[in-house]
RNA sequence: GGCGACGUAGCCAAGUGGUUUAAGGCGGGGGUCUGCAAAACCUCUAUUCGGCGGUUCGAAUCCGCCCGUCGCCUCCA
């Protein structure tokens, strides 16, 4: 199984211990509601983490929510509500939204209020290890003082500031500092620290929240392509200052999700978030999309790539809906089709290929079944590989099947099979048309005839 | 200015030295089936991988230059 590292710059083996995996994944700032982006990073974990567990691997994985933050903090000011409500608030969104999207939860969502005991025993043990200083009553970490800075995003501390935009904070002994303890203002949230009253800066949290609950080293730390400088790389930093081993064994980014060109961002608005998404667009289609490009690549969002995505699916789902009447068996290997998708997807998760097997067996079943054979076997498969993916075939058939009056359904198509039977086409095609107004495709077969919402 | 990614058919998107004279999906053409449809199946839809050079017996895949798009260097998944 192998996958790509961002701090070497490669593909390498994930060799395990005891059959158990640890996953970290950077999770959310709660000042807002959870955009595409944050369902995609979500996502992608989740995928690996249900691949992994369908190997038989046991795994552990942490999600953590940042629920201590300036944006969080203006929120709570300008909505009157503290800063605990504002959070609580889109750490409940942030759970429903996902859920709908049929995100597997991490095991555990620590949050950085939760932590700070750990944080404050952790920049204890920098400072005892000569790594920070104090600044009127923050604490910094000194990059200087680490001597590999710069190492997961290829950066010389010489020229990390040259032409940036960033207003440099004259008083930091190097531009690259970073605030481990940050002093709090009047009327800002606090906590007691040996440092006085403060809280604690972002990247802290997510070295201690690793550190606390898999000791030194994590095997997969994970986040957007976004958090590689500063987040992890102060990470990184802060994290190996303690324990001189490596923090993670393996660094994965996910791509950024982008719109007409541009990221998905805070900063500029430009964002669509997940529950606007899930309005127009079933879970399945959502998921569909972003597993058909491959998880480093940048994804461009399109209302009509997702709507052809729908389509696809329909391909998959029809495959595991014939009835299964053959009854001979053709000598077809499903294992074949199991072994190539394990292939694409231990591959650093190439899901793009593991999908083509899926599309590939679903023409396979749909083959079989006029042949006369019987296709149990291969549809079960195709349900089972598509779950990994988090794709329920049978889901969008239950939903689409809601707030329809189906009684009326049946007694137009009987009315039409009546038309059928004495040759009034014309009838009968009259009544399709109807039911086709009322949004409703249906299908003459062998074992009657069916029907469908259509969008 | 520094660091990095990408550019593959009408569209989306894999592939990163020969097994690929380039997966899969959407769209489109033709056919089979059907009273007609739908679905399904068959078939066609990039002799070519941004451009130009180079390395090699062999390159979409490696190297160089150029053009274009984007990301990080600021909170960010």
């Amino acid at each position: 199984m192998k996958f790509y590292d961002s701090l070497d710059k490669k593909k390498k083996n994930l060799n395990l211990n005891n059959n158990k995996i640890t996953i970290y994944v950077c999770g959310v700032t709660t000042s807002d509601y959870s955009h595409l982006g944050h369902a995609f990073s979500s996502m992608v974990f989740e995928v690996l983490h249900k691949y992994l567990e369908y190997k038989k691997i046991k795994v552990t994985r942490i999600q953590n929510f940042t629920d201590v933050d300036d944006k969080i903090i203006d929120k709570a000011k300008k909505e009157k509500l503290t800063m605990h409500q504002v959070s609580e608030k889109y750490i409940n969104a942030f759970i429903q939204d996902m859920d709908k999207l049929r995100i597997k939860r991490a095991d555990f969502y620590p949050r950085a209020t939760d932590e700070i005991s750990n944080i404050i025993d952790f920049i204890k043990k920098l400072e005892i290890k000569g790594f920070t200083y104090n600044l009127d009553g923050s604490v910094y970490f000194k990059v200087n003082n680490k001597e590999d800075y710069g190492k997961l995003s290829r950066r010389d501390l010489n020229n990390i500031v040259q032409g940036t935009r960033v207003e440099i904070e004259e008083k930091k002994q190097h531009p690259g500092d970073f605030a481990l303890w940050k002093k709090s203002k009047e009327d800002e949230p606090f906590w007691d620290s040996p440092w006085g009253r403060g809280r604690p800066g972002w990247h802290i949290e997510c070295s201690s929240m690793v550190m606390s609950n898999f000791g030194n080293s994590v095997d997969i730390h994970g986040g957007g392509l976004d958090l590689l400088f500063p987040h992890h790389e102060n990470e990184i930093a802060q994290s190996e200052a303690i324990s001189g081993v490596r923090f993670a064994k393996f660094w994965m980014h996910n791509g950024l999700l982008k719109i007409s060109g541009d990221k998905m961002s805070k900063s500029t608005g430009n964002l669509i978030r997940l529950r606007d998404a899930l309005k127009i667009h079933s879970p399945n289609s959502l998921r569909l999309w972003m597993l058909s490009s491959h998880y480093r690549n940048p994804i461009i969002y399109d209302r009509e790539n997702i709507l052809a995505q729908s389509k696809a699916l329909r391909r998959l789902r029809e495959a595991t809906l014939i009835s299964n009447m053959g009854k001979s068996h053709s000598g077809f290997s499903i294992n074949k089709y199991r072994e190539i998708f394990e292939k694409y997807m231990e591959d650093d998760l190439n899901t793009p290929k593991a999908l083509s097997v899926l599309f590939d067996l679903s023409r396979e079943i749909n083959k079989l079944s006029t042949l006369g054979n019987d296709i149990l076997g291969p549809q079960r498969l195709l349900k089972e590989l598509a779950m990994i993916l988090g794709l329920n075939l049978n889901e969008d058939q239950e939903r689409e099947n809601e707030d329809i009056d189906e009684a009326y359904i049946d007694d137009l198509i009987n009315k039409r099979n009546k038309f059928r039977k004495n040759k009034l086409f014309k009838e009968a095609d009259e009544t399709r048309e109807q039911l086709k107004k009322m949004g409703i495709e249906i299908r003459d077969s062998q074992e009657g005839t069916v029907w469908k919402k259509i969008n």
